[in-house]
DNA sequence: GCTGATGCTTACCAAAAGGTAAGTACGAAC
DNA sequence: GTTCGTACTTACCTTTTGGTAAGCATCAGC
């Protein structure tokens, strides 16, 4: 896929939810706000348990959809550095209530399940 | 599986990201706050494309993450109300500047490529 | 006793997402 | 010339998700 991905949305929370599924892009976008840029094996080592495969394909993703910049350094051993673009950090601040949402949810459900969360 | 979904989540995005995502729920979430109590068939004529089946599905799941109530009436031909719970409806705010963020990214997709969308 | 309406359930299949493990390119250090 | 570190790439497989189509239970109306 060479393009951004536009379905033929039905509204706006579907659009964003196109892109922003997947199992690991939250993670980035928390990551990236929290450290502004991060090379490729930091994000690596701050996703535990991500593969490369799954890390690059969802960074290109997120790349394609304006989310993040991607920029190398044409050095030996190679370095890349990912950041959040403006639409980055505005889908951040979009998702902070939903994160707020979901820490109250996981609270409920680890007061009353202990042993399984 | 009959308890509530429990990963090990990471961060309350993560325990929000679980519960919402999914074909339909957003959507059924939508559909729900805009009509209250719906009937299962005015769901399925609400949402274009779904099946019977991903229907039930989604509205399952949704109970047991007790974000839905479902209330059977015991009648032939049989009727069933589904409407939000109080953490339902709580999402359903929390989702909404992100469905903010994603009417922008549309209108600049379709600004960009009219005829794709 | 057949049809219709409603809300499911089931079996089976296709597509998408995700995971594992190995390989590549580069030059610096040894 | 072999090893090391970095950032990928590729082939192959498993798991998850979604879709299709048919069937079931109930009783009212005809």
């Amino acid at each position: 896929m060479t393009t951004t991905r536009s379905g033929p949305y039905i509204c706006g929370l579907d659009a964003a939810m196109d892109v922003v599924s997947g199992k690991w892009k939250s993670l980035i976008l928390w990551e990236l706000h929290d450290h502004g840029a991060r090379r490729f094996g930091e994000l690596r080592r701050g996703l535990p348990g991500v593969s490369e495969k799954m890390l690059i394909q969802q960074l290109r993703e997120m790349e394609q959809d304006g989310l993040i910049n991607r920029e190398a350094f044409r050095e030996v051993p190679p370095r890349v550095e990912y950041s959040l673009t403006e639409h980055g950090r505005a889908l951040n601040e979009a998702l902070r209530p939903l994160g707020a949402w979901g820490t109250q949810r996981r609270d409920r459900l680890t007061r009353r399940q202990p042993g399984t969360a």
